[in-house]
DNA sequence: CGAATTTGTTTATCCGTTGGATTATTTGGA
DNA sequence: TCCAAATAATCCAACGGATAAACAAATTCG
């Protein structure tokens, strides 16, 4: 037999540097079902589990039984079905077990959310706040009060926080530094340090891009199966999610999708970063507000987008053509990113996702003109399902999915604690 | 303990669908050891891979009686070691085991190759043939003829041909069908079915675009670590392999890696794509020519690379001036590439590596102003490591890997058969 | 009401890794 | 020269986890 380029491994790939012992099955296996569980759209029962993962009945039997001894898993009655034999039981992801804490820094607001295993969202508080004078110990420690009225709240409901991911509009390193927050006035903050200290749940703490945690939200909000795609955030600066394979992408340094700074023109307008021509100076808040003509009135961050979005539907021309140049620009960039990575989709978030509709002509007749194989494979550009939360969600998602990845990892902190 | 983003999984991850059962035990561990053996710069023994692994002596001594088994290992003598104690026994990768035949298609050669588990080169076969004239089954039967060759002298040499892999300067579906070869001439060639008749031998059959499988071959001949890196290829197109974590990127539907038509100026001269000002206008080998006004000439395509860097060398004014504005080109581009994946080196392959001296100053003086993170990380720019045979190396690459990465898959068709 | 059917559990068995004991082969010191 | 120490590799009983087949439970259909 001849096989191509799709010669899939079948289990345990080289990604995996250690050795497998014993329980690395169980692990493993443990996950598969979960995973089974949680993507299925109505309540499996054993037997299917048995069935779509190719383990026995038996197997996994026992391994349901230790994700419901975790909190993880919960039956539910039996569902009526047709035809004879003993009825299922179905099984559910547990709404009473582990949750996990989303938190956002961003230039207007701070907020805070706990999400269940099943995502459903159980608490969100939103404080707004201009954050740009007050120096980042102050905004941390007011983020690490919400953050304790979260937990506090999630214990009051019976879940158990599992972990906290928070989302910061900058360069983030993997170790949770925040190098460059330009529209905090951020630099060099240690951000995961500098919250251990207030909030004391001993659990992972991940501090990420807002861009790349949005881009899990809205990996998370999708139907299933749609796992290659650039979610573009579109603030007052521009960032993207790379999510490839259904993996977000974050580089080999941690500071992958600066896609505000990708070069539009050589020799266009120089851009704070010093560089000349970035797409920032092209589709960036700033400059669509500019081409509008509401530059000037300096309107309130929220409310500048909702100003843009109403004379856009009212038909005003300039505001048409500032988003539509804006579109322009963002087609340029985004066909190079699909010529790169061809991705399949492009989801338009942030403030694009209300704008959404007069950008999109121009972006996609820029891919559909500047992309070698728009022809075989085209692109699809659409706005984010996730409103402005995307990035909270996300961060909380980040957590979720962690569990719902490697259960075994909750299951021994339970043991142990 | 607080952790950051580095919350790496253990083992066996989400990667893999299926189920795992205990031979996928055998299947990890297997690899696991045959990989400790390939990278280790002197022949480890027994005890020292089961320290490194952290499995078991015994479990290494049953693992790699498998593997010397099947000719994936063999012994050495005993090294003279200092100290005390039984002398250790050798591994090292076998020689006289499976082997891989690369194998070339390019505007102006044929090319084959048979290499085996160890790397080295034991058979290397080029036709040089201006091949734009002929049709594909043509070439193809030629290719197969070549490939027969190279099976045969690879059995007189004792070795058995567990795959191949071909490159092809085009874009390549994962179903091994040419889509598009525009040097060539070529639309919707079923390579991967062209071959299987005229040759015979029953192994997986890996068709790819030459600068994936270029980049493969880097990715082999550098010193390990270095695993994230974009390789460009230029030649008469310019196309890019783009290796994240070690990991060839492919692209949601396999098409990625088009750098040549990356937009590099929106208004500029148009490009045979439709689209304008596309990379391949300012920087492939057609605009480098006329730029050094060596287009007129009609050098056959071999030649006028050399003789571009020969007028370099001697200090050409209008050579030196058309490699700086195509590494000018070449560097804006990339840094769009490196602001939006954050990999840490660039290596320039194919007609650039004989020119990357005088091509560099101007990439890395672009990359320098245009990568927000470049004063954080800076960014590699060199040359390729393997001359002209970087893809049909990096070919027979793609299929030593598949075995390294997964020795269960040969010791099971080793047994069937 | 019993046969058929499907679910979930129990039990004996197999497979691969583990840990300790054993054997093999060297160096170094008495 | 010979014995103790040290290191390498193998042997073997035990264990953990998956499997297959038998069994028990709960339902539908004839």
């Amino acid at each position: 037999m001849w096989h191509c380029q799709g010669v899939r491994v079948a289990a345990l790939n080289v990604a995996n540097p250690g050795a497998a012992r014993q329980g690395s099955l169980r692990e493993h296996n443990l996950g598969l079902v979960l995973r089974h569980v949680a993507t299925a759209e109505r309540p499996p029962s054993r037997a299917g589990l048995a069935a779509a993962t190719g383990l026995t009945r038996a197997t996994v039997s026992a391994l349901v039984d230790d994700l419901i001894g975790g909190a993880l898993l919960a039956e539910v009655g039996p569902t009526p079905r047709s035809g004879a034999g003993r009825p299922a039981l179905g099984l559910i992801l547990a709404d009473q077990g582990p949750a996990a804490v989303g938190l956002e820094i961003n230039v207007d607001y701070l907020a805070v959310c706990v999400v269940d295993l099943t995502g459903m969202v159980r608490y969100r508080s939103v404080q707004p706040a201009d954050l740009r004078p007050l120096p980042p110990q102050v905004v941390l420690a007011r983020l690490a009060g919400l953050a304790a009225a979260a937990c506090g709240e999630a214990e009051r409901q019976g879940l158990t926080v599992a972990g906290a991911a928070l989302a910061v509009p900058g360069l983030v390193t993997p170790q949770g530094v925040v190098r460059l927050a330009p529209n905090l006035g951020w630099r060099d903050v240690d951000v995961a340090a500098g919250l251990a200290r207030p909030i004391g749940f001993r659990s992972p703490l991940v501090v990420d891009n807002e861009a790349n945690l949005a881009a899990i939200g809205e990996l998370h909000a999708a139907s299933p199966g749609s796992d290659n795609f650039v979610y573009v955030s579109g603030e007052i600066g521009i960032g993207a999610g790379i999510v490839l394979d259904g993996v977000l992408f974050r580089g080999a340094r941690g500071f992958s999708g600066e896609l505000g700074h990708v070069t539009v023109a050589p020799d266009g307008p120089e851009c704070r970063c010093g560089a000349r021509g970035c797409l920032e100076r092209y589709a960036g808040q700033e400059a669509i507000l500019a081409a509008a003509g509401l530059a000037a009135q300096g309107l309130p961050h929220g409310r500048a987008v909702a100003e843009l979005a109403d004379l856009a539907a009212e038909g005003d021309l300039a505001t048409r053509g500032a988003l539509t140049a804006a579109g322009t620009a963002l087609g340029v960039a985004l066909a190079g990113v699909v010529n790169l990575l061809d991705v399949d989709t492009v989801v338009l978030g942030g403030s694009y996702a209300p704008l959404a509709a007069w950008l999109r002509p121009a972006i996609e007749r820029e891919i559909n003109r500047r992309v070698l194989t728009a022809a075989w494979s085209p692109v699809t550009v659409r706005p984010a399902r996730l409103g402005p939360d995307a990035a909270m969600l996300g961060a909380a998602g980040t957590v979720v999915r962690a569990i719902l990845d490697r259960p075994a990892g909750w299951l021994a902190a339970l043991q142990n604690q």
